[in-house]
RNA sequence: GGUACCGUGGCCGAGUGGCUAGGCUCUGGUCUGCAAAACCAGCUACAGCGGUUCGAAUCCGCUCGGUACCUCCA
């Protein structure tokens, strides 16, 4: 069959065509923010990656289920050394707040953005705080297979112990020896045996809030844990696809490849994919650089960076305009191209529903279905798709102004597929449309103008005609000395 | 230093051996009372050098430039 989808599996690098597990189901699980921060463009592009992802999934038939988490237990700012506060306490300590109500208030503007970005929610929206029991009794079976060790409350991942009956490093292509060569000077490491072995669970210093009993300690859990945890408790031991930002790919997931294979002694996940990063200047926009913007200071424009604001669904079609494995730069020029061609996109479909018919087609619309969902299955290759939406968007504007013929069930074809493809699976929404009442002052200002030039000018007819039809809307005008006003009845 | 990746026309951004995406901008034209939109036409690029090939943006090598990961990060 022609329609396979194919993915670009980072394990193999390579794209590999998709073949769920255990058909028609399909399990996903993907890295959801660590909310201690407002979100920016690169959660935006994760968040819409996988909303493709999954909205495609579900278009193709599949039952999907998708898992994406809310990180909300503190993980060391500074990892290397004992001074090293929690994220989520610190802003907490900052704002003189409990850290769960940090954790809330993010989490919900998380949610706010989300939505209005039209990126559907996941399935099961798991928090590390709310599975402790489940990463503990992991870190437990981790222990068992002899692939951690305890030191001090504290336990570790044993890389090198577990690079001998598996392969730690082949998502990310290190070599454990290169990883000994590089070994870093770093405080505060003097529990593990080796610097690159990770914690599965970490004893908490005296003043870090964030606290849970376990058999080992008052502590934590280990990073790479939650997703371990939680992936295996609503997806099994084994899933499908499991997404990230490129940057979580080392050490994030391939500790998680560790971890599942230490614990169950073999790999979880069947595809991985990343999306790839977003630039300022050629310079990945991120947290640590300070040089990202907020989703909200896009909406807002409130940014010395932007010129003015951008709408939610211009800032999706940015992102569907490159493929998600390229970084993506932003600008202001890119942004404002993107409003524009989407709007043209939008106009043009629209347009759908005038237009003249005929009793022959002058064109070949059906080929575009094929087309666009080759596009599709290659990868999730939207800027394809949508190049093939523009060529369509150019037939009706040519039916428009007579230069080609259209019957109206190939119009319907038409509508039916830009239909399915804009609005169902890239996601996207057309409100343009001013959702200010504001609106309505500013064109009730502008109809009694014109009308009192008309009074000026002695057309009583105008005039008259205006104050009639603004009555069929149940406006009513009221002309006084001061001028007209104007009323609801 | 190790490991990956990238360098495409004014801008953004697809494309991986021949058929020279698409959007935005710009120029000329059609249309139009004017404007906008739309339509038509134009601008035809692949960092540099060498190699493989009948043929390379696409494969190989080198050079130059840039990025990411190796610490938390989407």
């Amino acid at each position: 069959m022609e329609n396979q989808l194919q993915i670009y599996n980072t394990l193999t690098r390579r794209k590999e065509i998709f073949e769920p597990i255990k058909p028609p189901h399909v399990g996903m699980y993907v890295c959801g923010p660590t909310v201690y921060g407002d979100a920016h463009l690169g959660h935006a592009r994760a968040a819409i990656t996988f909303d493709i992802v999954f909205r495609y999934l579900l278009h193709l038939g599949y039952k999907v289920r998708y898992v994406r988490n809310i990180t909300d237990v503190g993980h060391l700012e500074n990892d290397t050394d004992e001074l090293g506060e929690d994220k989520i306490a610190k802003k907490a300590r900052l704002e003189e707040l409990e850290p769960m109500e940090v954790v809330q208030y993010f989490a919900n503007r998380y949610h706010k953005d989300m939505e209005r970005l039209n990126v559907l929610p996941p399935s099961i929206e798991p928090t590390a705080s709310g599975h402790i029991i489940e990463q503990i009794a992991y870190v437990k079976e981790i222990l068992e297979k002899g692939y951690g060790y305890e030191k001090d409350g504290s336990v570790y991942f044993d890389v090198v112990k577990y690079n001998k009956d598996y392969n730690y490093g082949k998502l990310s292509g290190r070599k454990v020896e290169d990883l000994l060569e590089n070994t870093r000077e770093l405080a505060g490491q003097e529990d593990k045996k080796n610097s690159f072995d990770f914690a599965l669970w970490k004893k908490a210093d005296p003043k870090h809030i964030m606290r849970w009993p376990s058999p080992w300690s008052e502590g934590y859990p280990g990073w790479h844990m939650e997703c371990s945890a939680m992936s295996s408790k609503y997806l099994g031991d084994q899933f499908d696809i499991h997404g990230g930002g490129l940057d979580l790919l080392f050490p994030h997931h391939e500790s998680e490849i560790a971890q599942s294979n230490a614990a169950k002694g073999h790999d979880a996940v069947k595809y991985w994919m990343h999306n790839n990063m977003i630039t300022v200047d050629g310079q990945k926009m991120g947290k640590s650089l300070n040089n990202f913007i907020t989703l909200n200071e896009f909406f807002s424009g409130e940014h010395k960076a932007l010129d003015r604001p951008y709408a939610p669904m211009t800032i999706r079609f940015f992102m569907l305009q490159a493929h998600y494995r390229s970084t993506l730069d932003f600008s202001n020029d890119a942004l404002k191209a993107a409003e524009k061609g989407m709007n043209k996109l939008f106009e043009s479909y629209n347009l759908l529903d005038k237009l003249k018919v005929s009793g022959t087609s002058s064109t070949d619309v059906r080929k575009y279905e094929q087309l666009c969902f080759d596009a599709l299955n290659d990868d999730f290759n939207t800027p394809i798709v949508l190049a093939h939406l523009f060529d369509l968007s150019k037939v009706i504007n040519q039916v428009n102004s007579e230069k080609e013929t259209l019957t109206k069930e190939d119009v319907d074809f038409v509508k039916n597929l830009m239909g399915t493809l804009l609005f169902n699976i890239l996601g996207l929404r057309d409100d343009r449309e001013k959702d200010d009442s504001q609106l309505v002052e500013y064109l009730m200002k502008t109809i009694l103008d014109i009308r009192q030039q008309a009074k000026e000018n002695k057309d009583y007819a105008t005039a008259d005609k205006i104050r009639e039809e603004l009555e069929k809307l149940n406006i009513r005008l009221k002309d006084s000395k001061e001028g007209t006003g104007w009323t609801f009845i």
